[in-house]
DNA sequence: CGCGCGCTTTGATGCACATCAAGGCCCGCT
DNA sequence: AGCGGGCCTTGATGTGCATCAAAGCGCGCG
């Protein structure tokens, strides 16, 4: 198998910049769904303080990398990232899209190093929290601790409803619930729910879903044939929610 | 599909009990990769003072169930759990096998339930860490929040390594894996890392590796064809270490 | 001791998805 | 506008594992 080498590989795009995007946690519009959530406004000023923002990740280029030292966990602000393990053999396994407001980056904790990498699948905005000064103020501020083991656990049911997922579904199953979880990711931000662009390739997908490029297309097609969706290339509708809520076959 | 109740589907096995079993963190053989890890012998004794120790669960029994109220974690003092999903149509998805020292329960955290359920696959001790205590100690003591952060990290990781499986490798690979796991956690308990009992079922295997039963037992069968195991039921002794590794082709 | 049940093994067959192959479309670049 | 490359779609064929079926084995229990 060969390996491209792209300009993007070669090219760690994060570099903390001191430009002032005059954003901060709280006139962010996510922070409802963000770390900041439950916090009170006082507390939020002080986790404002130890977050960093720089420049926007242009699409391809890396956040971080399997192997890094870890540093810090990023919260999208704008964009989407996957991220990814490679496998010995080459491989990629994609193992979650992140959306704006989600948090990424804990798997680096156990081990102080990343055991991922992240991408940007588009330009994407990134808060970067460093994990020592989020552990500080956790200390003394019951509330962040309480909402960060959440986040954390949270990130452990969504890997195991991917492992039932992958272990238990089949292709249409696994697909439709890709397109149900995007939708209601999308409703959290006050975004339509039933009309979206992929932010995604199909290979990625297919990734992500233990599936081949080929399978992905030809759910998609049958989808469409179905009337459950309009698909235009990246370009999704979904026709009937109900309908791919039961091809789905899973409680979202 | 039928379902059957047996005595320990309705008896929720766990009933905290006064009665002192003679230990403690301090003394526990399993406290370097436990919980206590890295804590001072101070410390240690506060963390003792709030872990809730109780009569064993006998195999079969619950530990907590999916949609139970989320209370506590639990680390595994002896014995072994599994910790499954039970999806819409009724089948199980196993999602971890927990041994000795190793915690369980953290996929509670992030909605005050349990998103899963554990049980018993053979007789089991069990310590249970009430969570919001654990939260408070985190506050004072930096090198547990610290510990207890590393713990969930842990777990993303392994979901991370099984998803990877069961999307990328195939039923040799997956079932070599597996072995590799046991074998490398029971050295770090300084048991046998070549020779030992599975607790679970090839039902429970294969569920856990996302296969059925029938291709776990040949997989088996073949392994021992080419003298890599020696299978005896639950028994097994790996006879080429390197010869498995290979065959997994992942590294551990 | 021996019956019966649950677990495991082994074999025969079928199917969902992978693989291989080729053509179409979109979009950036010159 | 025209070229080229990456991404997506569709079709033909192959295969690894599931499914179906049945027999062996171990073990608890009467």
């Amino acid at each position: 198998m060969s390996i491209r080498v792209t300009q993007a590989d070669e090219d760690n795009g994060f570099k903390p910049c001191a430009h002032d995007y005059q954003v901060n946690c709280g006139n962010c519009r996510l922070n409802s769904i963000c770390l900041p959530l439950a916090l009170e406004s006082d507390d939020i000023k002080q986790l404002d303080e130890i977050i960093q923002r720089s420049k926007p990740l242009q699409k391809g280029q890396f956040l971080y990398r399997e192997g890094d030292d870890f540093q810090s966990v990023f919260a999208v602000r704008s964009g989407t990232l996957k991220a990814f393990r490679t496998t010995d053999d080459g491989r990629e396994q994609v193992t979650g899209f992140y959306f704006p407001g989600e948090i990424l980056g804990m798997d680096g904790i156990s081990k102080n190093i990343h055991a991922s990498s992240a991408r940007a699948l588009e330009t994407a905005a990134i808060c970067e929290i460093p994990f020592t000064s989020l552990e500080k103020l956790s200390s003394v501020m019951p509330n962040l601790q309480r909402h960060f083991f959440q986040l954390m656990s949270r990130e452990i049911t969504a890997d195991q409803l991917l492992i039932t997922l992958l272990s238990k579904n089949s292709a249409e199953e696994r697909v439709a619930s890709l397109m149900l979880s995007i939708s209601s990711r999308n409703a959290r931000r006050k975004l339509s729910a039933t009309k979206f662009r992929l932010p995604m390739s199909r290979v990625d997908i297919g990734n992500y879903l233990g599936l081949t490029v080929e399978t992905v297309s030809r759910v998609f097609s049958r989808m469409q044939k179905l009337e459950l969706l309009q698909v235009d290339n990246k370009e999704i509708e979904i026709l009937d929610i109900e309908g791919v809520r039961s091809l789905a076959n899973i409680s979202q």
